[in-house]
DNA sequence: CGACTTTGACCGGCGC
DNA sequence: GCGCCGGTCAAAGTCG
């Protein structure tokens, strides 16, 4: 004779579920704000190199009443000018950047200092949104594109991360940098550019599998979890709606990330 | 047919 | 003043 499992002992231990895959989706979220963290240090880090590097070609210009000569390298005053790194396939020669918004592309040109071309774009909003960025593929690592961006976004991305055409992309390549950018976006950071430094620089091939994207996925995964679970208990007439309210008040604090 | 890309021409800043 | 260079324009071509 089979036990009789009553429907609070089945709550009870649903909230035991729930409590464990919340207390392992905390540590997810500590570890992607660690993470996150130590990237806007890099971030800071940078900027300092650069205002840094500047001092230097200012003192190399010779007399401080030479103000006419201006090295054609310096890096711009302006603060809202921002790069990524995405690895892509090096056989690819295209120079599409996914990171969530609709660009029109208005020019290519070969620079001197690298033989690859540089795509100009301008975000699609235009003239509304006034963001250009320009892509090229990084001399040193021919895999890795290099995407400026000048200017901040008066809109929402146009793309969802959870878009199956961009998804598979990412998921397909494996690489550290394409999942850095959306997940950034996720946390309402869309350039993060430190992060995809820091990383895309970290992991020298594609073979090696990112512990990063495994946290998503993870989280993600138990996101799901929970809510089917409570999809398939709220189906059930014998289902109280005062237990079901109870059960999604229990995680409605978790935040939901987009499957990439 | 509209949206988008391609690509040569053009422009302005800079160095010599 | 001239040439180089990066950035932009705009006409023609392509695609769905």
């Amino acid at each position: 004779m089979e036990p009789h499992i009553s429907y609070k002992e089945k709550v009870e231990t649903l909230q035991e579920d729930l409590e464990r895959l919340r207390k392992e989706n905390e540590t997810l979220r500590f570890m992607l704000s660690a993470m996150n963290n130590k990237c806007n240090i890099l971030q800071a880090r940078l900027q300092e190199m650069k205002v840094e590097q500047m001092g230097i070609n200012l003192t190399q210009s010779g007399s401080i009443y030479d103000t006419k000569k201006r090295a054609r390298t310096e890096v711009p005053i302006q603060t809202n000018t921002r790069q990524i790194f995405v690895r892509t396939d090096s056989k690819d020669s295209s120079l599409i950047v996914k990171d969530g918004y609709q660009w029109r592309k208005y020019g290519q040109k070969v620079t001197k200092d690298n033989q690859s071309p540089r795509a100009y774009f301008r975000c699609s909003m235009a003239p509304t949104c006034r963001v250009k960025k320009k892509v090229q593929r990084c001399m040193e690592d021919k895999s890795i594109l290099v995407a400026t961006y000048d200017g901040e976004h008066n809109h929402e991305a146009h793309g969802s991360l959870g878009d199956s055409s961009s998804s598979s992309d990412i998921v397909n390549t494996g690489s550290i940098a394409n999942v850095i950018s959306p997940l950034c976006m996720a946390y309402n950071n869309p350039f993060q550019s430190a992060i995809a430094l820091d990383l895309s620089l970290s992991v020298p091939n594609q073979e090696n599998r990112i512990p990063f994207q495994n946290f998503v996925e993870d989280y993600h995964s138990n996101y799901n979890k929970i809510e089917e679970y409570v999809a398939s208990l709220t189906k059930d007439p014998n289902f109280t709606a005062a237990l079901a309210a109870a059960v999604a008040s229990s995680i409605a604090d978790q935040p939901k990330i987009s499957k990439i």
